[in-house]
RNA sequence: GUGAGUGUAGCUCAGUCGGUAGAGCACCAGGUUGUGGCCCUGGUGGCCGUGGGUUCGAGUCCCAUCACUCACCCCA
């Protein structure tokens, strides 16, 4: 029975992982902050299936982005139909199924599990526009899935917590969510973080600027993207294959590798106008950037922490308006949070045009981050108190009985040791080994000291941090276990 | 999707020139049947990722495959 049965791997799907209470405790306190914060600034909550009609999700995220959608198997007849016609198709075919493999993935799938839950929001503001307030300000936090190859800080299923504002197009809403996020970050001591911010129709207009069509644009924003991490070479070079205009990249040069806080206004200014004269005019977004600058500075954002970053590209294909991003220290993990305006996006549900903004924090990166510093703590999840009990008979379990339900009672969790009847010190060790601080001892000689009132009862306590044990009172035990 | 590295006990890893497996930690039991942490003794536990090949003989050499890790790509 045993030799033929082969064992199956007890791992979760690769690039997906368990949450172990040890690890979860602290992630859930970063999540209760969050929620907080949100709530706060008046946002409120929103669930959405984990699964979305494939059409809904597919041409939002660049090429890239939609290769990465998990695809669902159609069910039942469908499938079946489906991949008759399949086959059909193949018969005539001279190539076989090969060259068929994006068509066939397509045709067996009609869902897929969410990439974001941005798209999914306004596909809610589209369904609902009647019902929902105006603006919408929705936070949600929830896993989301990529087909992604996992490495450091990148997961195939992870969380995502989104903030958003729906139906305004006020440059307010842009500057509220850059202060949640810092209020966020701060909140969480988050070590060294900066946002970093840029516009994307500045980007639309530098690309031009410097020669290139407007369907060159994307491949502009990638290369520009990686300035930090390849320079200026790297970039041209990358520029030069991706077959866009590099003459006048030397200007650019003198404009992107600029890094200006926004309180550091003389500069900034001069940047601005510096960028206005390669572009050979004024752009709508510059003014739009100044704006959100001056507004983020008069409502008191901390210094050094927001500037503005032409290089900051933005991967997914919806933003519109002013972008930005969060990075820590450590710049092998990504980014930690980003977003931005994106105004056309419910536009592709339904037949008005609804402005929006909003970002996305990546919880699992940010607790990441926060572990290695040694910022969160792990909390003890364990009962408070471990009742032994040594006679494993009727009158032991009675009176075990009522001191639990004297401690429940007062608030302090405890449970009865599951190996009554072992020996006492192996009892004591397990509880030490679960973390537990106390254990009360439970036998013939409280039992026989037992008086009427419950105020009476006395236990054998013992506080296994240093060893000090007490004969007392089961209100006066109380008390000692709240004095910690 | 592309490239590199690593797979031996629950965990961290040894394993020489090819001769059918080892340590530490963890776990279980005992060292006075009402007192833990230290110490001592003993014990459980491995188809050496999987499948082929070379060989009298493979954890070790070769091929394939899978998984994990890192980097690219992209992103949270």
């Amino acid at each position: 029975m045993k030799q033929n049965k082969k064992q199956i791997k007890p791992a979760p799907p690769r690039g997906m992982r368990d949450h172990l209470p040890a690890q979860l405790r602290p992630r859930l306190q970063v999540v209760d902050k969050m929620v907080r914060i949100f709530e706060l600034y008046g946002f409120q909550p929103l669930e959405t299936p984990a699964m979305e009609r494939l059409e809904i999700l597919t041409g939002k995220y660049g090429d890239e982005g939609d290769k990465l959608i998990y695809k669902v198997l159609k069910r039942g007849d469908d499938l079946k139909r489906t991949l008759e016609e399949v086959l059909l198709l193949n018969q005539g075919s001279e190539t076989g199924p090969v060259g068929l493999t994006d068509q066939i993935s397509n045709a067996v799938s009609d869902l897929g599990l969410r990439y974001d839950l941005t798209v999914s929001l306004a596909r809610v503001v589209a369904q609902y526009a009647n019902e929902l307030p105006k603006p919408f300000k929705r936070y949600q936090i929830a896993s989301v899935w990529r087909a992604d190859r996992p490495q450091r800080g990148r997961f195939r299923e992870f969380i995502q917590c989104d903030v958003d504002i729906v139906g305004t197009d006020s440059i307010v809403a842009d500057a509220e969510i850059i202060l949640l996020v810092i209020d966020i970050f701060q909140e969480l001591d988050f070590p060294g973080f900066e946002v970093l911010v840029n516009h994307r129709r500045l980007l639309k207009a530098l690309s031009k600027a410097c020669g290139n069509t407007s369907d060159q644009f994307t491949n502009f924003c990638t290369a520009l993207d990686k300035l930090d991490k390849i320079g200026r070479d790297g970039v041209a070079k990358d520029m030069k294959e991706r077959g866009l205009e590099t003459t006048k990249l030397d200007e650019l040069w003198e404009l992107a590798d600029q890094r200006c806080y926004i309180e550091t206004k003389d500069e900034l200014n001069r940047l601005f106008q510096n960028i206005r004269a390669f572009l050979g005019g004024d752009d709508e977004s510059l003014v739009q950037l100044e704006e959100l600058f001056k507004l983020l500075e008069n409502l008191g954002i901390p210094d050094s922490i927001v500037r503005f970053d032409q290089a900051l590209a933005r991967g997914l294909d919806y933003y519109t308006g002013p972008v930005f991003e969060v990075v820590g220290s450590d710049p092998s993990i990504g980014s930690l949070c980003g977003g931005g305006r994106y105004d056309e996006l419910v536009g592709m549900f339904s037949k008005q045009s609804i402005p929006a903004v909003g970002t996305s924090f990546g919880l699992e990166r940010i607790v990441e981050v926060l572990n290695d510093k040694g910022l969160l703590e792990a909390e003890n999840a364990s009962v408070d108190v471990e009742i032994i009990d040594l006679l494993n008979n009727e009158l032991g379990a009675a009176f075990c009985g009522r001191v639990m339900k004297i401690l429940k009672h007062n608030g302090i969790s405890c449970e009865l040791g599951y190996d009554r009847g072992k020996k006492t010190g192996k009892q004591i060790k397990n509880a030490d080994k679960n973390g537990i601080p106390y254990v009360v001892i439970i036998g013939e000689d409280e039992i026989n000291q037992k008086h009427v009132e419950i105020d009476d009862i006395i236990v054998t306590a013992k506080r296994l941090s240093d060893g000090e044990q007490k004969r007392l009172g089961i209100i006066e035990f109380v008390n000692w276990v709240k004095e910690q």
